[in-house]
DNA sequence: GACAAAAACGAACGTTCGTATTATTTTTTG
DNA sequence: CAAAAAATAATACGAACGTTCGTTTTTGTC
């Protein structure tokens, strides 16, 4: 009862390490058994169907990364601070897994493959966006970002520099790629001043 | 010699079009043969691995792209307008596989894949981004950016401008993408002028 | 320590994966 | 039109896929 809450937690850690190196389609539970040192059998109990793991996967890494990169931020002072906050965060976030940032790569993964999984992904995806418009709402609000400052467009454009640079960082190993990131987003708040 | 060869490109043509949609590794030898009414034999008769099918994959798209993306900018004039051309182009070529743009998709299912795919897709992908830098540099030397403009930064902006676009397009389906990108890329091309 | 419940296992199911070998068709060529 | 060559199909292989089943081990409770 309580070994194995732990043990499927665990499970989920390794599926989420795996799914941010060879995408959530890739995710196999031979494999995941084979890391866990466990039989296929006893790793296909706890969820009962690959979707559900995968969709327990995408729960499971939400969970943390809202603990992780949003949250925190809260303590944060609205406005600038907090955006910069974020970004340090959800680099932080790509760094602690092998892959990079899982919902990158999911989202990629899943962009055509109609189901539950894309389903909540989708909606996750758009809480995030949501999120972000919202930051930039409150940076408004505060006074750092114009009054009539576009927040959906500013969601757009961060996202935007963030899978780029996922990008040079994981594919291309671009050793400038944080001084390329910070430029941009030095413009992209100058931008919205 | 005739026939062979047809059929070969047919096949590279289905190939890359799954393989924007499920990603290059997805890509199954007897999901190919059937959407090619052939034997799964037949279709592997052609490549004689799987390495070498993504291989094949990998040129002829990069084939396509250049011939497609790239060289028809050569005559649009240098600067700013060949900039805007080349973007005009790159979202033709994503509207054109049922998945959006291939290597979007071949860049995040491959950057923890070593080997050979993974090794053409990164010079691929470098060529790109130095391209994009070039375009930067002739706009600098007709004068439609700054002298001092900062090219390879130029490169990471354009192309994260892309990332973005690609995944509001493809992941969110937001109707309002065309627009963030529009005013993205106005933003942009400000800042280096 | 007994006992029920939970968790993990091992073996097997049918299917698909990539690949190899062998046969048959189809195309090109002399 | 027949011979040579190329292209495609047929068949089979071992491995891995997700899944099911029945059994065994481990765990928490009385």
């Amino acid at each position: 009862m309580m070994k194995g809450e732990n043990t499927k937690l665990a499970i989920l850690e390794a599926g989420l390490d795996m799914a941010s190196r060879l995408g959530l389609e890739c995710v196999t539970i031979g494999a995941l058994a084979k890391a866990m040192s466990m039989s296929k059998s006893g790793v296909f109990a706890h969820f009962r169907s690959k979707e559900n793991l995968q969709i327990e996967i995408l729960n499971h890494a939400g969970k943390i990364f809202s603990e992780n990169v949003v949250v925190p931020t809260l303590e944060t002072a609205a406005g600038i601070p907090r955006i910069r906050a974020l970004i340090c965060n959800w680099i932080r976030w790509g760094a602690s897994l092998t892959g990079g940032c899982f919902f990158v790569s999911a989202s990629t993964d899943f962009s055509d493959r109609p189901g539950k999984v894309r389903e909540l992904l989708l909606h996750q995806q758009n809480e995030w966006i949501d999120h972000l418009r919202q930051i930039a709402q409150s940076a408004a609000e505060v006074g750092d970002f114009r009054k009539d400052a576009d927040c959906h467009q500013f969601a757009f454009d961060l996202y935007a520099l963030i899978l780029g640079f996922h990008l040079y960082h994981k594919l291309l190993h671009s050793p400038d790629t944080k001084k390329y990131q910070k430029t941009a987003l030095e413009r992209l708040l100058d931008a919205y001043k």
